[in-house]
DNA sequence: AGACAAACCTGTCTGC
DNA sequence: TGCAGACAGGTTTGTC
């Protein structure tokens, strides 16, 4: 489900809880994240203390609290939801995690396939946590420009599409997201990184910026599962050139190919052969 | 290094 | 209608 732009629109639209007080932190007892248990006395510890605010690296959200030494680390994997309902709202299935506050509202972490990831970081000391210490660039946060994309790709020899995947490279790139910059810069997701122009890395962080940015004015994109904080869908599925669109004509004017799908390591890959030649 | 498969899970859709 | 199989926005781990 969710790549960067959900998880900043996610991120985005948890801005309502920022100052809502912390009473109570429930976990269901299962494991997440490669059935890893969740450390519950951790996140505990921020009862009694208010949202403070809520950052991103990548596609791993950063729940921090007023004075504490402490700060949830939230990834949503397929189909983690992270949600604020109003008081005496119905019981949502597959809930996993889920803070109370003071009001009467809740925000409650739910994840079906319990993919998704809910830990502990310390302030002041992020990057030492495991899940967010070998995370790359984030494209929005950090900025990539073309000669920083043009270094990374240096010395690796992986298919590009697969390299954009690689969160120690850049943060925040998933399989829907990929496809669209590697489309928009017109260029094949089999090359290898290391074949990269500078002046071809340069039109790619170009084109990963622009996907990025239109996903996220536009809500993130919404497949089947993906809701916001507050419960609603993304809109950016209508905006989508290749991504889950075989067969379908390319959108680029005057090109008019048939998308082709093709699997690398494993994932669907969409691209045009007629107009992503490079 | 990198290519692959499997693993972790549940839900949904397709085809027979 | 029912059921098996494929597949899904992610990441880690092990093997060759």
């Amino acid at each position: 489900m969710p790549e960067l732009p959900e998880v900043e629109t996610v991120r985005r639209t948890l801005a309502p809880v920022v100052g809502a007080t912390v009473t109570k932190v429930w976990h269901s007892g299962f494991p997440l994240h490669l059935n890893r248990p969740v450390d519950i006395r951790g996140l505990r510890r921020a009862a009694g203390a208010p949202f403070a605010r809520i950052d991103r690296i990548g596609k791993f959200l950063l729940v921090y609290f007023d004075d504490r030494p402490e700060l949830a680390v939230v990834h949503l994997g397929m189909s983690g939801r992270l949600r604020v309902f109003e008081p005496g709202a119905g019981e949502v299935p597959h809930t996993h995690v889920v803070w109370s506050l003071g009001d009467g509202r809740q925000v409650r972490y739910s994840d079906p396939r319990r993919f998704g990831f809910v830990g502990v970081a310390r302030v002041g000391a992020e990057r030492e946590h495991p899940s967010l210490a070998d995370l790359g660039i984030d494209p929005l946060t950090d900025g990539l420009s073309g000669a920083a994309l043009h270094e990374l790709t240096r010395g690796s020899r992986q298919p590009l599409k697969v390299f954009l995947l690689d969160q120690r490279k850049v943060a925040g790139i998933g399989n829907i997201y990929a496809a669209e910059a590697l489309w928009l810069a017109r260029i094949r997701p089999t090359v290898r990184a290391h074949r990269l122009s500078a002046r071809r890395a340069a039109a790619l962080a170009a084109a990963i910026g622009s996907v990025l940015d239109h996903a996220i004015t536009r809500g993130g994109t919404s497949l089947r599962d993906f809701v916001n904080a507050t419960g609603n869908p993304g809109d950016y599925r209508k905006h989508l050139r290749v991504y889950d669109r075989e067969g379908q004509p390319c959108p680029r004017r005057g090109c008019a190919g048939a998308i082709r799908r093709i699997v690398s390591q494993g994932r669907a890959t969409f691209y045009c052969p007629r107009c992503q030649q490079y």
